[in-house]
DNA sequence: ATGTGACTTAAAGTCCGTT
DNA sequence: GAACGGACTTTAAGTCACA
């Protein structure tokens, strides 16, 4: 259970950018997500393997869908 | 962190639509991924809440993207 | 070849505080 | 506002016996 880490940066760095795209503090996200603040902190620095329930809790919170947390985002990936 | 359980079954039905769709057993899957079987039956049946990094897992034995795994499965989707 | 509940042990997720 | 520490409770991970 040691791989496969790198989903764990897709979603911190798709989290903070939906956060921040919204103009939320990691407070907001977390009381919206119905979440710890400080849990919602690790998550963006890819320190939490979070399930698949918190991301739905995030994206909805986010205004997005789970699987969109997933996608990585890469400038030009087309 | 009881609601939200819908993204549970739309993993669950995705798993099983692609793993079929490869014409793996359940067996040929946990060990592609390095899970248990029954732990595979389990997310069949949607009565996990696995973790990204699992989902990941899953989503490279069945040479998907992890995101693609938390897609609802509904035909007159898109 | 799959479903299921029970079980142990890691880790998810919370709460309080400090920097 | 956010990173960070630590102690804490709850649940997922991983596995088994049996159906």
């Amino acid at each position: 259970m040691e791989d496969e880490t790198g989903i764990i940066d897709v979603v911190a760095v798709a989290v903070r950018r939906a956060r921040k795209g919204l103009g939320l503090s990691q407070e907001d996200l977390a009381l919206e997500a119905g979440l710890d603040r400080t849990y919602v902190s690790q998550v963006e620095r890819g320190t939490r393997n979070c399930t698949i329930i918190v991301l739905a809790r995030l994206a909805r919170a986010l205004k997005t869908t789970p699987d969109r947390l997933l996608v990585p985002h890469k400038r030009s990936r087309g």
